[in-house]
DNA sequence: TTCCCATACTCAAGAATCTGACTAATCATA
DNA sequence: TATGATTAGTCAGATTCTTGAGTATGGGAA
């Protein structure tokens, strides 16, 4: 039951509609959590049948209807409940580590195009991530914004994004420039 | 199908018992992936079964006998083929990031602490790591490695794994640091 | 000498996640 | 004026991952 604790930390926010939310989880908005769309409607259906948010209907003319989450009293006291328990230390699963880590037994050149996509997509994505920073704090500077703000959860989370993303790309440029130089380069073990 | 790839991947450093293999999956030392013993034997017996993988028995006399499993040339030619197709990015999937996210709106207490104590996971995995590399890499200073060592796959997702800990750590330290000092002064938004 | 830990594995059941297809309307674009 | 993208969801099925229990032996510590 981890989504369903994703899902109530996201709602935290204001409301949101399934489809809203699914967008956030997917394109990776939410820094803290991915999901898919037909999850999130599932996990939604779940959280109101629980009493954990409450949902109501949003009737639009140009548009199909909607419904709109917010948290309910019950679903914030489970959150702090979750949040007093103990978590498990989260690991990497990747499927371009496990490509590298095969590297040297097959053919590197697919690797180091898949290298080099990932450093683009990272670098993307931690720009993204440093205009949504400066939204979130509005003019403060961030330490102003971190001692006094009212709501830094996402700017805390959004912040591991970001160094995670900068990681990622610096990560996959070095490993790449690595790879064409052995390929460049006579092999003399 | 990706655990099987990891598996493969994993087991090109030579012969691995099931029970050898799910401590470096359970435990972490293998950067790229993370699966649990149960989920491993499974797979071996699949892979086994496919020809990917072939195991030869070894008697004990102190011990149980194990199977020891090595890859064979169907196995890398399907790794080959894997690691020439696309891959997905990776997410972020992390308990004690919805935590944060919903830390102002909860009791910040255990949120601090567990970011304490994951500081001291990070940090002692870091540590490991690093040995880990340096015994890798052996006598060589790690630019020569890179450039003319024979096996450097599992060096280079060990250095992901190094930066993503270290990152970590850096960010579990910073933040539980803003939340004490926000508990410590008042909050005048 | 009793108890716990490490080695080495197996089985079953349940929860979570992913894949893929479907409905149905409006809006922008070529 | 087709075509595709966007909004807003639903359903079924497969795969993957986690939880929990169980078997069996030997070694070391209390």
């Amino acid at each position: 039951m981890a989504l369903k604790h994703a899902v109530l930390a996201a709602l935290l926010d204001g409301e949101y509609s399934g489809y809203q939310l699914a967008k956030a989880f997917d394109i990776g908005v939410a820094n803290f959590w991915h999901a898919l769309p037909q999850q999130l409607y599932a996990e939604l259906t779940r959280l109101e049948a629980e009493g954990l948010v409450a949902g109501r209907q949003v009737v639009q003319e140009t548009r199909p209807n909607k419904r709109l989450f917010h948290v309910t009293d019950a679903g914030l006291a489970e959150l702090e409940r979750f949040a007093a328990g103990s978590a498990k230390p989260s690991f990497i699963r990747d499927d371009l580590l496990v490509k590298v880590q095969a590297v040297d037994r097959i053919d590197a050149g697919p690797v180091i195009e898949q290298l080099d996509e990932r450093a683009r997509i990272a670098a993307a994505k931690a720009e993204v991530l440093g205009k949504l920073l400066v939204r979130l704090r509005g003019d403060r500077d961030e330490a102003d914004f971190l001692a006094h703000g009212t709501r830094i959860g996402p700017y805390l989370t959004c912040l591991r994004g970001l160094g995670f993303e900068r990681e990622t790309r610096e990560w996959c440029e070095r490993i790449a420039d690595v790879l064409r130089a052995r390929i460049a380069a006579p092999q003399r073990p």
